[in-house]
DNA sequence: GTCTATACTGAGATAGAC
DNA sequence: GTCTATCTCAGTATAGAC
């Protein structure tokens, strides 16, 4: 029936979120959803396949408003302000933890697991590629090597705000909304920020 | 024969820091390492208390540094400022760096798989409380919430900061201590940003 | 086309012989 | 202390039932 691949990728979100991926084994979503092990070889292929397609059903959307805001943002050949930016980045990530928060609660879990590079590279190209030019033309005099290791420093902070509670000890702070709040506030000012070897020059003292 | 445990450590150093954590098998250590199977439970217990061991050897020396420069910034009673405090921190971490990359590139490895929170837990505890507890008092009038937050971008940014070029495409920029300078530069801005709730207020515009 | 049953390889862990 | 043999469980691959 149509409903086994539903079934399986619900399942393995609950998994994931809950239990990481690597600490969910394919035995484990084929229990709960009631199917057989080779059913999801069959459906996805492997293990990360399956990751991959528990991603893409809900990556898409998210990429699509982002790109949709950076155009309004860019209309007339304006260049947007940093704050902007990371608000046509983050905003559509917030919203849709607000609808489907076990999704975002997965893609933090999975990404502190160390496979950002991975579902970045898969998921998330075409919509970082722009969002970083654009980035990087809100702060013209920065040096490129400079920029490249704040967009590390972007997606380092961006990968804990999503994480889940059991990555860091009495960190039931607030929701994720009013985190990535936060966290544009920092990367905003950090990027705006004086490189760092023309500020060396200057603040000797 | 005394020497075993040595060669056990230095080959899953190695290993670790080109093949990451999870790829790395315990018997792909012990057929380099020429010692048997059983050898690594006697000596260590496991593959998780194996990279304990090798973390613990050399992560005491840098923890020690950073508690003496802090204690050297709060002599008086003084209240060191944010660069100051981040200085602390990282500075020991680019001198390991220099002189030990293997091991550095192994914790940035190991960390970009997600076992920072454990790592963390086991082996940094001490000095990071007293790091953060210092760099709450270099930012007062910021909400505690937020504060916790911004260490969490500050943990997440600086692991991106050490991890292996395999986690980003062309990331082949300057050497870790260049990086690291990078770092302190961003996050400094990032903690004396306003407070979000604050600048909401101001920032009407 | 879908799905099940089952076998295969390699992982980490353990017990007991030497 | 060290090593051999073995256990359990993971992800994967294949054959064949509906």
């Amino acid at each position: 029936m149509i409903e086994t691949t539903q079934k399986i990728l619900d399942t393995a979100e609950h998994l994931f979120a809950t239990q990481g991926y690597a600490g969910t084994s394919l035995r484990q979503i084929i229990a709960e959803a009631g199917v057989n092990v080779a059913a999801i070889h069959y459906h996805f292929g492997g293990k990360e396949d399956l990751l991959d397609a528990v991603i893409l059903r809900k990556a898409g959307p998210v990429n699509d408003r982002r790109l949709s805001i950076l155009d309004g943002l860019e209309a007339g050949g304006k260049t947007p302000t940093v704050e902007e930016i990371l608000g046509a980045f983050f905003q559509p990530m917030a919203e849709t933890a607000a609808k489907e928060p076990q999704f975002v609660a997965m893609m933090g879990r999975v990404i502190s697991e160390g496979l950002l590079p991975a579902i970045a590279q898969k998921h998330f190209a075409p919509v970082t590629a722009r969002i970083w030019a654009a980035l990087m033309r809100a702060v013209p005099e920065l040096p490129q090597d400079e920029f490249r290791m704040r967009v590390q420093f972007l997606v380092g902070a961006m990968a804990r705000t999503v994480c889940g509670p059991a990555d860091w000890p009495a960190m039931d702070c607030a929701g994720v909304e009013t985190r990535i709040e936060y966290l544009v506030t920092f990367l905003s000012a950090g990027f705006r920020a004086r490189a760092t070897r023309a500020a060396a020059k200057q603040e000797k003292k």
